[in-house]
DNA sequence: CTTAACATGAAACCTTAG
DNA sequence: CTAAGGTTTCATGTTAAG
């Protein structure tokens, strides 16, 4: 799952044509879960002018897979990643646990980081389920460590000891700076569900850079469902300025987080908040767009609520009550064309 | 009212053996 | 080719405590 090409892996693919309809302006960058039901994509992709999805998984970005697909017009030749690499191990990102890691868990890779953690009650059995063996534990006992390690991504942090991971080392993961969820009256349980919901950096930093050489200037962006700010984060760690950003996210523990990131990195442009995106209608988006002559990109990543697998209750796909959402990006890109373009909207 | 803790499978994909 | 087995997954509902 390595998309149009990864960092350091060969089969790089340099060179696509896009359908007509799908050129910008705008460019144009959706995000979603790669393990949707079945045929989720194949609708994504109709609705977004038949464009091809680049499914890439995380994990040749970080030390935890992440496997999304993305549906955008951006170039894809020319490519650069972000540096410094993160580590992109377990050993790298987490050394200390290297003392405490048994030989027989092997895991190198961490998996998906989601919004919830394991019980104490769990780590607590893993402990004592160790501590009756003496030496190596029994083969059954291995098996259901090792299973329930990496159902819930447990890191060694002593002796017969496992623990989720904290929420900073979450953040460094995903490619944030430390402390981006911290603070603000934010919750614990609101950290893990915000960061669970996010980009990972580099990953979407890598598709962004071809923009660098065509934005000197800086980028007018629409972010929509825009979250802890993961595409504002990605174009910042690029080197390219936002100019006007409007950012559309219902939590406001999550406009918080963004607007405190934009005052503590010193944004010379101007953050507009919005709280829903039923609020942008044609006749906001053209007020809007008046005022600082249209955006150079739209971004989102709509609700996976009812695509995930770790949904057991109301994966319906689609059509469900959070994942409709993906609609109103449509119908939101389709008027920033239309407006930009001077035609007439297809959307009633 | 928040916050936290905890229990709760299955769809879809992959590998492997035959 | 098929079947069996293995693996992964941006979560929700309930309960309790503050």
């Amino acid at each position: 799952m390595i998309g149009f090409g990864v960092p350091n892996e060969p089969d790089q693919i340099t060179h696509r044509v896009l359908p007509e309809a799908a050129l910008g302006p705008p460019y144009f960058y959706y995000e979603n879960v790669a393990l949707a039901p079945k045929g989720v994509w194949t609708t994504i992709s109709r609705f977004l002018y038949d464009v091809e999805p680049e499914f890439v998984d995380s994990k040749f970005f970080c030390a935890a897979a992440r496997k999304r697909g993305y549906v955008h017009n951006l170039p894809i030749d020319n490519r650069f990643p972000l540096l410094p690499f993160p580590p992109r191990t377990i050993h790298e990102a987490f050394p200390l646990t290297r003392k405490w890691w048994p030989s027989w868990d092997t895991r190198t890779k961490l998996n998906c980081l989601q919004t919830c953690i394991a019980s104490a009650r769990l780590t607590d059995k893993i402990r004592k389920a160790l501590e009756d063996s003496d030496g190596e534990p029994l083969l059954g006992i291995q098996k259901f460590v090792l299973e329930q390690c990496r159902k819930w991504n447990l890191v060694w942090v002593g002796r017969n000891k496992v623990a989720p991971l904290e929420p900073d080392e979450v953040e460094m993961l995903l490619g944030f700076p430390r402390n981006h969820t911290r603070g603000g009256g934010i919750s614990r349980t609101d950290r893990y569900k915000s960061l669970g919901n996010s980009f990972q950096i580099d990953t979407v930093a890598y598709h962004f850079s071809v923009l660098k050489d065509k934005f000197p200037g800086g980028i007018n962006l629409l972010s929509l469902f825009s979250g802890i700010g993961g595409a504002e984060v990605a174009l910042h760690r690029l080197g390219i300025p936002l100019k006007n950003v409007v950012a559309v996210e219902i939590a406001e523990v999550n406009r918080n987080i963004l607007r405190s990131w934009w005052e503590q990195t010193n944004q010379r442009g101007t953050l507009t908040d919005i709280q829903d995106v039923q609020e942008l209608n044609g006749d906001r988006l053209e007020q809007l767009i008046k005022n600082f002559g249209g955006f150079d990109l739209v971004v989102g990543g709509s609700p996976c609520n009812n695509l995930t697998g770790s949904n057991r209750y109301h994966r319906d796909g689609l059509e469900g009550k959070d994942s409709a959402l993906f609609f109103d990006f449509c119908r939101i890109l389709d008027l920033v064309k239309c407006i930009m373009n001077g035609t007439k909207s297809m959307i009633v």
